[in-house]
DNA sequence: GGCACGTTTGAGCGATCACTCAATGGGTAG
DNA sequence: CTACCCATTGAGTGATCGCTCAAACGTGCC
């Protein structure tokens, strides 16, 4: 299990109380967790991604998870912690939409058709249009090292699922037997980045539509003609 | 004379002494400003480039401009002011660059090198990787709306300068009739994108000039053959 | 009911934020 | 040289930052 997982499966589940040394585990039901830990990441998550890092304030986020500092230090630990905590649910969320592709029998077609459907961003609605792991490799720098690095991470991560579709792809016969996986993951990633920074400036959605068009279009040129 | 020019000439040489309001014009030779205005920008461009708006304090302009916050306050109004002739310089640094594109004998020919430049970023010093213009759009949000619609306006000018690279390669013959300048110009500024955001992950450099390469041959492969 | 336990509370901590203004001092005109 | 003018100074403004902790409170066990 990556670091990736077990970090989304909720560092203990209710991740208060580790201040302080206990003594040998005694079976007592705590109290009901008042707050929802899933309903209050989903919240910072809509936050975070919308305004970033540092325009999003403490009195922000008590406001949207309704909970007071202390509680959110004590179930988050910092501020930074609560946004890599974030950070991993959202990456999460993108690796399971793309590891669905891989999937498909025609894992060529499924991402051509995952591409043309980014055309009809401005329309879905959401915290922002561009891309949360974009927004945070932008907007930090060596004063959040490991808010960076996770950003970075993730990247990679993302890179390789794209490269595993391209790789299933090839073991479908969709596409050349010497294509680089790694290299056409690497540009259709940037495609993606490219787009959703279009989408970000809300530009028609006319245009996007034709944008995603185009990209998806380069990823069918690489089928094989039989 | 367009706004962002105009701006960029540095409303009034010596922005000062504008609080109070004085009487008629007196011939006089104000004293030699004891700072050096495009140096101070300049100063100013490197720091908000490589931290950002937000991230970017009065003590650290104060440190890198040499200026005292009075003096700053003098001088460029407010911190959100200051930014935005900021980015105004580096908007039109940009397309001085493009310009110089259009101009060539082949420009689809200067395009695709200027791109395929591009894939040696990571060698090239410099404050960031990323574009400003991007990084401002993506961290800025509805509590700086001025800000937001400078980034949006140099893109859109940007994009303007690409697709008159275009036209005047359609005007050279070099690429189809029926072209579509304005489709083809988003195209390549989003394939500029992506690639900057991939140079900011600080990959490798042999993967980012595979990268450039690609792009690059995207582009001339719109070329006619004859 | 009463005790023990641990979570939630929210006023408030020191630090830092963007920014101001009375005092300073260098330069020019006469 | 002296007088005046205005740009520069930098200590200090109130507000807000991320964060803490003693007190209040709800819950399960006896």
């Amino acid at each position: 299990m990556g670091r990736l997982e077990q970090s989304l499966k909720g560092e203990d589940v209710a991740g208060r109380g580790d201040k302080r040394a206990r003594g040998p585990y005694v079976a007592r039901m705590p109290r009901a967790a008042p707050y929802d830990r899933e309903q209050a990441l989903d919240a910072a998550l809509a936050l975070f991604w919308r305004k970033g890092f540092h325009a999003t304030s403490l009195k922000d986020l008590e406001a949207e998870l309704a909970m007071k500092p202390g509680s959110i230090y004590a179930a988050f630990h910092s501020k930074e912690a609560l946004f890599r905590s974030v950070l991993d649910r959202y990456a999460e969320r993108m690796r399971v939409e793309l590891a669905g592709i891989a999937g498909q029998a025609s894992p060529l077609g499924a991402l051509s058709g995952y591409l043309r459907a980014l055309g009809g961003l401005l329309e879905a609605g959401g915290p922002s249009r561009a891309c949360m792991l974009v927004k945070t490799l932008l907007e930090t720098n060596a004063d959040h090292p490991e808010v960076m690095a996770a950003a970075r991470r993730h990247l990679d991560a993302v890179e390789g699922d794209i490269a595993e579709i391209f790789a299933a792809a090839k073991r479908a016969g969709e596409i050349a037997p010497d294509a680089d996986p790694a290299r056409l993951a690497r540009r259709v990633q940037s495609n993606i980045f490219g787009l959703k920074v279009q989408a970000q400036r809300e530009t028609s959605g006319a245009a996007l539509r034709m944008l995603a068009e185009d990209i998806a279009a380069e990823v069918e040129a690489l089928r094989l003609r039989h």
